[in-house]
DNA sequence: ACAATATGCTCCTGATCCGAGCAAAAGAAG
DNA sequence: CTTCTTTTGCTCGGATCAGGAGCATATTGT
């Protein structure tokens, strides 16, 4: 049940530092209410208000809501294949504070465990104003919070232990998570159903439907990498064939070139995408050609007006633009050819996922502070 | 702004003759707010209350909260290859009118208007209880009620001219609403994703997710027949290569058995695949392991939890359940196979989007009862 | 007949929100 | 500098809605 506070506050999260005429007018109420709310939210230490930039315009000048001084704080973490981070973000998603460091091969329990260690720093230093925890994984992540990352080599890694019994606890696949953060202040804002695909070692992505991330039944949506798009002889180490996955990430690049299969398939099939040479380049155009029409399929079926592209997908698409974008437009349904729904690169880059984190855990926070 | 009205009728809509005290436990509210609630429903001809089946245990009886015997109604009107029709739906779902008739290969426009008249004659009879329209159609609808319907020739015919003006007017895919009606009242009732399709002339089907149908950015979600699932060399009349539907209608049976394109591609499929015959049985058979391997595509991609079949797909899954299982279980990945999603035929059958048009349309209603 | 149980109604209270009217703070015009 | 115009913010009264306590009601069980 959205109250008037809720949807003011979520005004305020989307838009930081809106006036509050503006905010007012956004949400249909009077004066009279804002007067009430603003006063209502700044005693429970949520919002603030600070001045704005003279408008120039006639009339008596307005205030900018602001996140409060002492208002609530989440915490947002990235586990990538290179690194661990946490971030410590305000409502309006700006940043007050980070914390990380390299994976250096160290296993998940570990690398959960110095996650965890730095949110106890975090909490220290900023008390109860941390109501809770988004973390952005390169796995799926099950109900129960168990990560299982088969590219890196972890299973069952237990995320809960990075804050027990923590208010808030969203925990999501870093693809899924970036998609959030691309519609919310990314490339996507304002787009009814965007599809954002993300390649990294693997193909994964997720479809937002005005705002709401579609996460599955089991939370595990998105691995649009195992639709069989691809060579149906190629088998995938998920034990199906012909999955789109297997026939645009690095694996299939090697495949392509003679290689062996590549220990680092991110920065191998990044040096062979931006490589000048016939052979790697006529090979990165070959796997944009599986990209374009794959992501043709998934527009058919789901019906987006937007793509955006993570990952190794911005380089394919810098790479081969033609080539991608011919696929592309060759597969959709004649009806939408005439427009076809742009194919873009995101706009957060690496920062995607844990930029989306932070923004389900403020979701769920701003839920709960109905 | 969901309040607790709308909730009451929205219990009761789902649960028609639900007691008024569970109704009161479901949505949360005390008995004293109950009386208040069913009160002021009851003075607006929403709602009633009538006797229930004594229940055999201690306490004051209850009384079932049912329709309010003048309370508003929708119009859902389908229109297949074959017939229109119209049903007056009460509150809960139940009709009480029904009219149609063949197309007898009459246009689009005609037979609109045939609908159109007989939404008239509707209207007189029960006056204006009747608030609204819902229509399911063999095709696309655009956002302005424009209709496309291909497989039967029609282009640009204007649904809204079956009632201008209507105060609640929705229209859509025959798959997609069956798929509403399957999540709401058929085999996908409690299902978190749900993923119906649906083989008619070709492939369509919708996903609900958390009982809202994805009806994508431009209303036309659910084309998942135009996926690349197919075999890349035969084009489809979409102008794409490979597309999924074009390897499990009629089309890809007269294919395999070098028949000619049937002129009635549902009639010709249905009875090659209950043909006895070693050639009609391989050809399903072999149709059945397409559609299995693309539904466990779309499961990997959608995280599914269930999937019902619509049309032809129930023929399908009848005539070769194990080629198809089979199909279906080698094409998910492995983490989902220990418990993989049940695909199922859909419980309503050809009532399914006719009953989709009724809970869309009484959906919208709802929420303009607020 | 009486106890036990579940349900429904009345009345009171508090929260929320809207609108009217007035006050305040800026620019514009003389 | 004064006055007018424009926009915004505050106060106050009224309306709606929801929740809870206490009592009334209708059934089953002993």
């Amino acid at each position: 049940m959205p109250t008037r506070a809720t949807e003011l506050l979520r005004v305020v999260h989307a838009r930081p530092g809106v006036t509050r005429a503006d905010a007012a007018r956004l949400i249909g109420v009077g004066t009279g209410a804002t007067t009430e709310l603003v006063g209502r939210l700044g005693q429970a230490e949520l919002l603030a208000q600070g001045p704005t930039a003279p408008s120039g315009a006639r009339g008596r000048p307005t205030t900018a809501l602001i996140p409060h001084p002492r208002g609530p704080l989440i915490a947002a973490a990235s586990i990538t294949y290179e690194a661990w981070r946490v971030d410590v973000v305000e409502l309006g998603g700006s940043v007050l504070a980070t914390a990380g460091e390299e994976l250096a091969g160290r296993g998940g329990d570990e690398v959960v465990a110095a996650l965890g260690a730095a949110v106890r720093r975090l909490r220290q230093e900023y008390g109860d104003r941390i109501r809770g925890i988004g973390i952005a994984v390169p796995g799926t992540v099950s109900r129960d919070l168990m990560l299982d990352a088969s590219n890196l080599g972890w299973h069952d890694v237990d995320l809960a232990a990075a804050w027990p019994r923590a208010e808030i606890f969203v925990a999501g696949n870093d693809a899924t998570l970036a998609a959030s953060a691309e519609s919310r202040r990314g490339t996507a804002v304002g787009a009814a159903v965007a599809l954002h695909l993300r390649i990294e070692a693997g193909l994964g992505g997720a479809v937002v439907d005005g705002g709401k991330v579609l996460i599955g039944a089991l939370g595990a949506a998105g691995e649009f990498g195992h639709m069989p798009f691809g060579d149906p002889a190629v088998r995938c180490p998920c034990g199906a064939y012909g999955c789109w996955g297997a026939a645009v990430d690095g694996s299939a690049l090697a495949r392509l070139l003679g290689h062996e299969p590549p220990r680092d398939p991110i920065t191998y099939a990044r040096r062979v995408i931006t490589s000048p040479q016939p052979g790697p380049a006529a090979a990165a155009a070959t796997v944009a050609t599986a990209l374009g029409r794959g992501i043709a399929g998934l527009v058919n079926g789901l019906d987006a007006d937007l793509v955006t592209l993570g990952g190794l997908g911005v380089d394919l698409l810098a790479a081969a633009p033609e080539q991608l974008m011919a696929a592309y437009r060759a597969g959709l349904m004649s009806f939408r050819r005439a427009a076809p729904p742009p194919v873009l690169p995101a706009l957060l880059g690496d920062d995607g996922p844990i930029a989306g984190a932070a923004e389900e855990a403020w979701t769920a926070l701003l839920a709960r502070l109905a």
